[in-house]
DNA sequence: GCACTAATAAAACGAACGTTCAATTAATTC
DNA sequence: GAATTAATTGAACGTTCGTTTTATTAGTGC
């Protein structure tokens, strides 16, 4: 046999993405093999060859346009509000939202930066750490301002990105807890853990800052 | 060649296990090899099979015995106190003392679950709940005492184990920040995210809590 | 110093790995 | 409908993997 009936190179390709981000999640990348992902996409080993040249040329395309899509969705959904807690809102709902509907290829990014080569390593990490330093802008114009009591702006950016991220370990849609009602309670737990004062903006388009704070 | 003059089974095993964390927290279970880890022994690969009958067992081994490790220090550590600001802080500086020391065997525990087989999964994953646990009693006795303001008990505990285990993701000794300023933070921002008042207790054998709660 | 045990080396096993190559067939173009 | 291109198969390559077996040497007890 060759080329198969209804075969679609775009199609093929985008069932290996799938398939692979859900395999590299739940296996991780060493345990995952090229044939088994091709059986999950129901072609042979060899065809994976004419998409991604090396199973790591897989792994980085992955990574980068999870990332990329990071930054674009945040760069859609940040406020034009100079008001600090209205930033800080728009930060925790895009992140949480953002992750919670991309568990598995968050996962990946997560935890298989360690089998990136170095020079790809650097470019993923250049993305992650422009996307924390919007955070951290935040942050410290908050603390400026008088909006936040801070000790650290860089620790607490950390702080706050990893007890957001960490909401995929353990959050499943349809269970005790919906994403409106963790969303919340993170938020208020975000605005409680910086400190906010009440904001004082007219203008809330996130109507969710000023309950978290109340709480 | 066989036995070599100076081995010791005792010294041998311990090398093992230490070379063992550092290795597969760096390269991951899966990607390092046997062999890998018997030559930063100093050893045949051969050899590893006198201390572990196997891979798995060897990883099982690790973890286990860091969760034991855990709960054991946590037993040392949990205060006599019913306050639960006196005991949350407790928690919190335990938690992050013991992990920052343990760096790499929290990186194999919290990274390697999957490598695990589904007995020895459920195994590990019972004591991570038993740690869990202690954390959650706690917030819920403040909860009712009127000592925290908290929206959901079990969210807020999961919040807070992965906010404060991030630490180890950036944290490095002997940088900007040295331990003990990290720890007073995570325990002001700690005391921040459940709304703990202030508390009245006369005995406060971790001085940090007063301070974080009215930072 | 002789028997015995502990600790290792050396070599080999079959299986699985990522990847390549040539052959083959489906779809498209003209 | 012939020529061309796109998509895939099946087989094979050399390498590495976890593990086992056997032999050999260092230390220990008497």
């Amino acid at each position: 046999m060759a080329r198969t009936t209804g075969s679609d190179g775009e199609k093929t390709e985008a069932a290996v993405r799938e398939a692979a981000v859900s395999l590299i999640a739940r296996l991780g990348y060493q345990a995952m093999s090229m044939r088994q992902l091709a059986a999950e996409v129901g072609v042979q080993a060899a065809a994976l060859y004419r998409y991604f040249p090396t199973k790591e040329d897989l792994l980085f395309t992955l990574m980068r346009e999870h990332m990329e899509g990071l930054l674009k969705a945040w760069g859609a959904a940040r406020p034009a509000s100079a008001d600090p807690v209205i930033r800080l809102a728009a930060y925790v709902e895009n992140h949480i939202a953002f992750h919670i509907e991309r568990r598995h290829a968050t996962h990946v990014s997560n935890m298989e930066l360690r089998s990136l080569s170095h020079e790809r390593l650097t470019q993923i990490l250049k993305m992650r750490t422009a996307y924390e330093k919007e955070l951290r802008t935040i942050l410290r114009d908050g603390l400026e301002a008088g909006a936040f009591e801070i000790d650290d702006t860089g620790l607490t950016a950390m702080a706050l990105i990893q007890m957001m991220t960490g909401v995929i370990v353990w959050f499943r849609p349809g269970e005790r807890l919906s994403l409106a009602e963790v969303t919340a309670s993170y938020l208020s737990m975000t605005m409680r853990l910086v400190g906010a004062t009440i904001s004082h903006s007219t203008a809330r388009p996130s109507g969710r800052a000023g309950n978290a704070v109340a709480l």
